[in-house]
Order: structure tokens, then C-alpha cells, then sequence
DNA sequence: TCTTGACCTGGAGCGCGCTCCAGATCCGAG
DNA sequence: CTCGGATCTGGAGCGCGCTCCAGGTCAAGA
């Protein structure tokens, strides 16, 4: 099974080493497996996790709130939990969506205004 | 013609008396007008503006972007000047919106997983 | 073997968006 | 006139999310 560098790992999600390396200080991936002399190798798995974090980043969750997530995705909690924690979540995303369409709202209006 | 204290400026807008002072020092509100005694009175057109830049800040939006945008209201810039920033702008927040619909969509899926 | 460059760790530094503080001033109630 | 609460200013401090650095290790190529 291939593996592979941090360098290729950072060019295949678009996040850089050391914020890859803080991801995992922070218990947001990982932890990633080592080489004998100590170098991570990053699995194709290690990566879809990565884009999965990253997905959330981008919509602007936090580092606590994503690892939250994670912490419930590892643990040993029954489908029911997960879910009403995964729905919370998704209430939150949509209040969100909520406050960006409100912005665009305005927008519109001064646009209207100037057109 | 009424004006508010800044505390009541920050009791109607939900926004703290310091935020208020900070927000004035950075350019997105005022200058708010002032007492022979220096304090500053708002009037109902500041809390207004107020509300327009929370609007902003609650969709995400960075001090710098909301500088850009009082100074581009404010300018004399023609009309479809504006409306073109207006406009990118808008797209910026609707890429906003399609990274949290993305988010979301994981979170549907994992939903799903464990239903 | 030697060089070179990627990688390691721990910790410092940074920009953002507030938030708090000290010390002074203002002003309405008593 | 006095008192005390609200406000003023300039500047320090803070949490977040990286980002960078020093000093050392590892490993592939000449």
C-alpha cells in the first residue's frame, strides 16, 4: 500500500506541512503513521480525512468544533447520538447560510439602488 | 432630534461600547458626532449603519472587507462602479454559501450513515 | 562517504477582531 | 458643591489559526 510524503500530502489537499503537522497536534487527523526513522507517511485514507476537515474549515468551523466532530466520530457513542449531534451541527451550518443570505440581501438592495 | 448614549447605542445594536469605539477608530462606522463634552451622541441613522455592518460581520466578513465597502458607498464613484463591486462581492458570499451547502452535504451523508 | 534537501520537534511570532485596563474627564442626582 | 457612574483616550492583552524558525535527524544521489 502506498504512502505518502508530507510534501505530497500537503500538494494533494492544498494545506501546508505545518498546518498539517497542527491539525494533527490539535487531534484533528491522525495520528499518522511513521517511518522507521521517524518521517510521517500519509495513507490514501489519511488523505480523504484531510478533505473532509478541510471541507469544514472552509465553511468556516473552528478548530474546537471540528474536533468535537471528530471526537464523536471516533467514540463509541449509539447512531442516535450521533445523529443528534450531527444535526445540531448542521442547524448551526444553516443559521449560517441564514446570515450570508441576509448579507446578500443588502447587497441586492444597494445594487437595486444603483442600477 | 434624539441622540443615544453609547451605551444605549450598544443596548440597541448588540454590539459593546468598546466594539463601537473600535469599529469608529477602523473606519466602518461614524465619525460619531460629539457632545461640548466630547462624549458621543448617536443618532438613529448611526445605529442604522450599525446595523449594516453587523449584518456583514455576522456573514463572516473581515474588517478589511467592510472598510472597502463603507469607503466604496461613500465615495463618488459612479454608479456602475459600484455596482460592480457590489456584485463581486456577492459572488464572494455565494461561494461562501455553496462551502457550507458542501459541509452540509457531509454532514447529510453521515446523517444517512447512521439512520 | 559526503552532500543536500526533506523532515523532525518545540516553541516563538503574527494578523485579526475584539476586550480590557489605567487614569483622566464629564455631568446628573442629591 | 460633592459624589459616583458613564465616558473618554491610548495602549496592552487575548484567543484563534496558522506560520515560521532554530537546531538537529534522516536518506537518496554523486
Amino acid at each position: 500500500m502506498t504512502v505518502l510524503s508530507p510534501a505530497t500530502a500537503a500538494d494533494r489537499t492544498g494545506v501546508s506541512i505545518d498546518t498539517l503537522r497542527y491539525y494533527e497536534r490539535e487531534g484533528l487527523i491522525g495520528p499518522i503513521r511513521r517511518s522507521a526513522g521517524g518521517r510521517r507517511e500519509y495513507t490514501e485514507d489519511d488523505i480523504f480525512w484531510i478533505g473532509l476537515v478541510t471541507c469544514f474549515r472552509d465553511a468556516g468551523l473552528g478548530i474546537a468544533d471540528l474536533r468535537e466532530f471528530v471526537a464523536i466520530l471516533r467514540s463509541e457513542r449509539s447512531p442516535q447520538d450521533r445523529v443528534a449531534f450531527l444535526r445540531e451541527r448542521r442547524a448551526a451550518l444553516e443559521e449560517r447560510v441564514a446570515a450570508l443570505h441576509r448579507a446578500m440581501g443588502v447587497l441586492d438592495e444597494k445594487i437595486a439602488h444603483y442600477s
